[in-house]
DNA sequence: TAGATTGTTAATCGATTAACAATC
DNA sequence: TAGATTGTTAATCGATTAACAATC
């Protein structure tokens, strides 16, 4: 059974440290301290501890963390030993990249099936993965028993996707849309907005700047993004 | 002069509010209240009041906020009047796919120049942007005047790269692999792990799932992303 | 004036981190 | 034992939000 209470913070961490220990397990390294780690992952080695503990007590006083043990227990946390299906809503620009890209380094996520209303999409295979009609979506989720889904469409039909991925039994969506759907509490949306993004680093570029040419310069990892 | 300490969470969602206001003025809406705001980009009324405050009174008590007004306050602080160049370092899958979306959607970024090693992309123009060799990227930058990267490069050559682009006199890199790259202080990193965001989407689901199946199933919206 | 809605105070919550006793 | 490093306590920091006086 899974401990309780893993703070968001931590978990956005986990495939982080998760990444690392097998780039040290495949080096050949044995045993890793959090302050080494803290170097690697550039987080903080008493968060990496306070993280770690929520699962137990990993590592051994005066040694540091065995880096096989650990990363055994992270591929299992993050449930690397089963393959997760994922579909991909709309086979535009953005998704035909992310279907070319396919999460495929390593780890056990795959995007298995595409939608899109696109005539000549529909009934293709698209680096290797079959396109089918929105209006077999519905259909197809249950029938595959996908849980994720991307949803790379147009922003005009995003709620309405997503409506149909609700009823599609998703548990959880993967937002490129710059709007934010509404969907059942129970449904997991992670939004990520490539262009809004880039945008908030920008405006910290154009930000600092100013402060430099301004009276104080004090103060200025309080924009640090 | 820009105002002083603008949280980053709040930073993060100026883009968030520029757009919709940008939509509600198009609508021909005239005033809208931090309620109505709330329910359409999902954050809180008392933190939209809380982040529109830190650029001072922009709004009227007992009215709400002017959309025009406010609309275009923002696009000033969010430096939308000018054109910010952007290069794109690694023109692979994701490269790609990024160079066609290239952020047209009405704001006031795109990519200007990309860079490669590959003899058969260097000197072709791929959706309208010219790639040039790496070897040329310093040069380029500087000559280009261009502030902010995007690095999708192979995970083993993006510290390299960063280094180049600090040479370039980079002041922003949006960073898409998942090495965690070490660069002089006043740079802004922005990390945009897709893998590892989709992995903790995953996570959730299957931790909340455990729960459900668990003897208590309290608390559960501790586990919402 | 009466109703509406801001801007801000104060409380709360969640995440980070310094410091160190516990202990391998 | 001596040295190293964890796991955790306590302090701090940053972000959110309820509540309401101010005021349009």
């Amino acid at each position: 059974m899974v401990e309780k209470k893993i703070p968001k913070a931590t978990a956005r961490r986990l495939p982080l440290y998760y990444r690392y220990l097998r780039f040290l397990y495949e080096a050949g390294k044995e045993r890793i301290s959090s302050a080494k780690l803290s170097e690697a992952v550039k987080v903080d080695s008493a968060t990496i501890r306070r993280d770690f503990s929520y699962f137990g007590a990993l590592g051994k006083r005066g040694y540091g963390y065995d880096v096989e043990a650990l990363m055994n227990f992270f591929s299992k946390t993050l449930n690397q030993d089963r393959l997760t299906n994922v579909a991909l809503i709309g086979v535009g620009n953005l998704g035909q990249a992310l279907l070319n890209y396919n999460f495929r380094r390593n780890n056990n996520i795959r995007i298995s099936a595409g939608f899109d209303v696109k005539e000549e999409l529909i009934g293709t295979i698209q680096q290797g993965v079959p396109i089918y009609s929105i209006n077999e979506m519905v259909e197809q989720l249950d029938l595959q028993q996908i849980d994720v889904a991307i949803l790379t469409v147009p922003s005009d039909i995003a709620q309405d996707m997503a409506n149909k991925l609700v009823e599609g039994g998703i548990k959880g969506i993967m937002n490129f849309t710059p709007i934010r759907v509404t969907v059942p509490e129970h449904i997991r949306v992670h939004n990520v907005d490539l262009t809004n993004e880039l945008q908030t680093l920008i405006y910290f570029i154009n930000y600092y700047q100013d402060m430099e040419n301004s009276d104080d310069d004090e103060d200025l990892d309080d924009f640090m993004l």
